[in-house]
RNA sequence: GGUCCCGUCGUCUAACGGUUAGGACACCAGGUUUUCAUCCUAGUAACAGGAGUUCGACUCUCCUCGGGACUGCCA
């Protein structure tokens, strides 16, 4: 146990994208790894463009990424009254001031301004960006209460920063500026400034950052895509931070004993979707039977289809997890088995079977099939075998491929056979067969 | 414009001032395989540019160029 306190705080404007949730990761990350408290805060000061669908999506996404926080929710609009006692403090001592000021949106009104020192640096040393300094003639003086009476970010951030008893606060490179800002407020008000790690921003394909300011990838897309939460997770901490030699892989164990805030990079990362994808087959082709199993009859079932009691599922997990890369795969590549209703690649058709001679080939095979026994994945291969006598199945495998499953590609064809069964392999070679009429 | 920050393969990155600049993704060639996937082997590809400091600079300093953040009664 440590006395560190980090904190994620999103304001609920919009769905939590990945850069806003790589923040929350390295957060809950630093605590799990120093033994010390994550907290959530919900910055909803923003009354006019938060709401509760957006909390309720950012729970969601924290549950899904299996980032818990260990004290109840803070809200920030619960907090306003000591958010307005700070500022009447600060009036009172002469570093906050009214003015009459008009707003960008044209509103006309009182509000009240931070007053920022006329000279001297302000300085931090940043945990990720090094030594930070600016001088404070550079920064301007700055609104915290609105015309309205409401407090504004950053003095509502600070105050719950010190009523949160917020050690560490590692959040976006874009609030560097407010930094400076905010260690004024922490000062004036008497109150220890906390430590800073800024990180810096991911990128998307055209080099544009991922912020609420270009509505970006929301990270529920990631889970209806089929994403597994753990591959997502290990691909964004990887955005930025390594564990010092060449792997890439790790268990979440792996990462709360190797993560330090202080290995986190300065520089952007671009967001690479091919690199996120591999990531995601590494994770469920390493996934354990149960799971894959669980995943299969669950996305199967959803797709409305029903496996057969008697089905032979070990035989199509071996086959299948290898060749899977996303959950939602799965239903596209085992629907065959299930029902007769299913995909067919006019392609597949085209260069397989409309040909001269495979209609009589098919018709062969099914009589063939219909006489092997056992109808096992080794006896029709055996039977193929002997079939091309030693030049290559392709000539059998391909066509009988396309007849009883209408794809050009995927599992083992002779696994395939088993597990359709004597009666539709049969069936299917005789109605491709027809259908070539 | 001003202030602050950053700059290694296409991308993510490694390299106590001394390496043929390493790995991963992607790409590509070959092998294994009935297809696809997996797996194995090989390959293409980077220190933004220029001055210094040094016996020696990807590593340190400065300049240039390039990129980003901020510059709200948003957070």
């Amino acid at each position: 146990m440590s006395d560190i306190r980090v904190r994620f705080a999103p304001s609920p404007t919009g769905k939590v994208h990945i850069g806003n949730i790589r923040a929350a990761i390295y957060n809950w990350l630093y605590a799990r790894h120093t033994g010390g408290k994550f907290l959530l805060r919900v910055e909803d000061t923003d009354l006019e463009r938060s709401t509760p669908e957006a909390i309720q999506v950012l729970f969601d996404c924290m549950q899904w990424l299996g980032l818990d926080y260990d004290e109840p929710v803070f809200y920030q609009t619960k907090n306003v009254k000591r958010h307005l006692e700070c500022v009447d403090k600060l009036m009172a001592m002469g570093r906050a001031y009214k003015v009459e000021r008009t707003s960008r949106d044209g509103k006309t009104g009182e509000v009240v301004m931070f007053k920022m020192p006329k000279e001297g640096v302000i300085e931090f040393d940043d945990i990720v960006k090094g030594h930070m300094s600016k001088k404070a003639e550079d920064i301007q003086d700055f609104a915290i209460v609105r015309s309205d009476g409401s407090p504004i970010f950053h003095i509502a951030n600070v105050v719950d920063d010190i009523d949160q008893g917020v050690t560490h606060i590692i959040r976006g490179d874009d609030h560097v500026e407010n930094t400076f800002k905010h260690i004024e407020i922490f000062r004036a008000l008497g109150a220890p400034v906390p430590k800073y790690g800024h990180l810096s921003m991911i990128v998307n394909q055209q080099g544009k950052p991922y912020s609420k300011r270009d509505g970006a990838a929301f990270v529920g897309e990631y889970r209806e895509q089929g994403y597994l939460p753990e591959a997502l997770f290990n691909y964004l901490l990887l955005l930025g931070w390594n564990p010092g030699d060449d792997r890439e892989v790790l268990t979440r164990e792996e990462m709360i004993k190797l993560f330090e805030l202080e290995k986190v990079h300065v520089t952007a990362a671009m967001f690479d979707p091919k690199k996120l994808q591999w990531m995601n087959g590494e994770y469920i082709h390493r996934a354990s039977r149960d799971t894959y199993r669980e995943e299969l009859t669950k996305r199967v079932a959803a797709a409305g289809l029903t496996i057969p009691a008697d089905f032979n599922l070990d035989l199509l997990i071996d086959q299948l997890q290898i060749r899977t890369k996303f959950w939602n795969d799965i239903p596209g590549n085992c629907a065959f088995f299930f029902t007769d209703d299913y995909a067919v690649d006019a392609k597949a058709v085209e260069k397989r079977l409309k040909k001269d001679g495979v209609k009589d080939l098919l018709l062969d095979l099914a009589d063939r099939f219909e006489k092997l026994a056992p109808f096992t994945a080794a006896a029709g291969e055996a039977m193929v075998k002997e079939l091309s006598q030693g030049n290559g199945m392709g000539p059998w495998v391909h066509p009988i491929r396309v007849a009883v499953s209408g794809r050009g590609e995927g599992i083992g064809l002779f696994e395939m056979c088993e597990l359709l069964g004597k009666d539709k392999v049969v069936a299917r070679l005789r109605k491709a067969a027809a259908e070539l009429a």
